[in-house]
DNA sequence: TGTACATCAGTGAACGCGCGTTCACTGATGTAC
DNA sequence: TGTACATCAGTGAACGCGCGTTCACTGATGTAC
């Protein structure tokens, strides 16, 4: 049965920007408190009910902004890929541009840097994926943010003195050949192949540091972490600037 | 009030060899349930009763063999890092003593295939830490098995013939130096940092591509990895053999 | 070899807990005339 | 500017669930003599 109520819905209104707004606000705020309670106990911790009783509300005013837990963590997670983004753009936008390895240096400092101020939230992005959850397309797109930028000096650097490479058709098709020369434009297949390995590389470093694998052999991460970057430079070519 | 029945405690009396070796069996039997439903389910679904259930018991019978659920996930990780080493102690034994790069090669395909094959026991180990969970001290102890032999490769090709490298005392002071010359007498600190820098390496490229952080940008995992192998081959020096 | 008895392995009921989700509802807010 | 009413935001009780852990217990097993 159709009701004068529904007419709406049905032919397409929108609602009005008034109370889009602050629905928006209000889904908004509910994040907020989530995200802080996953910083202070982690992922698997992280409940419908315990964020509606931080917000001094009943837990299912929640389903007003989101239809079941598995979408408060999606949104959690395209949260963090944004907050390492913006960090990670933020730093490296600050090196002059002919400065590659500077930049590559800034870039990768600011993972680690967030990294560490944010470890429940690395884990949740970097770590083993959460159980029953099934990371939707929208998180691999976020996800791309920070290794564009990664990319991108890269591809500078190859663009101002391109790589003396043997030609190794075989590295194109390991990779999705498509996806990551439009990533790193004009870049050599074994290059872009060393700057996959690199970001293997620092993230591999990173979880190894808050997951406890250094315990035992590294003593100062930080210092580590940077002689690893300089090594992760080297793999793509960055040997100076 | 000390009854007949509690002196032998008292005095350190062992139970009987029989009694304790079935209670051994019986400990093992519960362990290999776990282990099916760890590799079945994963760690954060693995609950003591469903492991009852799964054996047929009631839930309290397994407080005979473990103190609590952290105990019984201290028992899985310790088997996982077990099973890893042995796996890769085994695939790096086929290979004759001086070919260096072909150990290296071996030992690190022995790692993905594991990996591969035990994707939860994996996450286990190498993923976000479980929530709750401090691991003690013995699975450290366990954890190193795996980079022994990494290490010992390393010592062997640098025995065989030492890198030239410039003197640079201040990676030792990053590194645990004591322990990381321990696992690799006669290493230049350099080599041993690179080395650390090698299996951080290895391993970021197994969690990559079992946390789907290669969705995108690789298309053949294997062909990647063994390439990745080569690279970290390079970083400590094995450019042959 | 037989027996009394200590020890062990396992049972089943119960505890309290927190969770995700649903649903009928009430009061507040904004809209249309 | 005032009013009737549709829509929204949030409530609170309830559902069923599975969990870890405890406890008093029973029957089986092994031991000491």
């Amino acid at each position: 049965m159709i009701s004068i109520s529904t007419l709406p819905v049905i032919l397409g209104w929108m609602p009005s920007e008034k109370r889009a707004a602050t629905t928006a606000t209000n889904r908004r705020r509910v994040l907020d408190v989530a995200q802080r309670l996953l910083a202070r106990d982690g992922a698997a911790a992280l409940s419908l009910r315990e964020v509606a009783r931080e917000m001094g509300q009943s837990s299912s005013a929640l389903y007003r902004y989101f239809a079941n837990r598995d979408e408060l963590l999606t949104a959690l997670i395209l949260d963090a890929y944004n907050d390492l983004g913006a960090a990670v753009e933020t730093a490296e936008a600050l090196v002059p541009r002919l400065k590659y390895r500077s930049r590559f240096r800034s870039a990768a400092r600011a993972i680690r840097q967030w990294s560490v101020t944010h470890p429940h939230e690395y884990a949740l992005i970097f770590g083993s994926p959460v159980p029953g959850y099934a990371a939707p397309e929208v998180t691999v797109v976020a996800a791309t943010r920070t290794t564009v930028v990664l990319a991108r000096i890269v591809a500078d650097a190859s663009a101002h003195s391109p790589a003396r490479v043997r030609p190794t058709p075989t590295y194109r098709q390991m990779l999705e050949w498509d996806a990551v020369a439009a990533a790193m434009p004009g870049v050599a297949p074994d290059v872009a192949r060393r700057a996959i390995v690199a970001w293997t590389l620092l993230f591999g470093a990173v979880s190894f540091e808050l997951f406890g694998h250094y315990v035992g052999s590294v003593r100062d991460s930080a210092r580590m972490f940077d002689a690893t970057v300089d090594t992760a430079a080297e793999l793509v070519g960055l040997t100076s600037g």
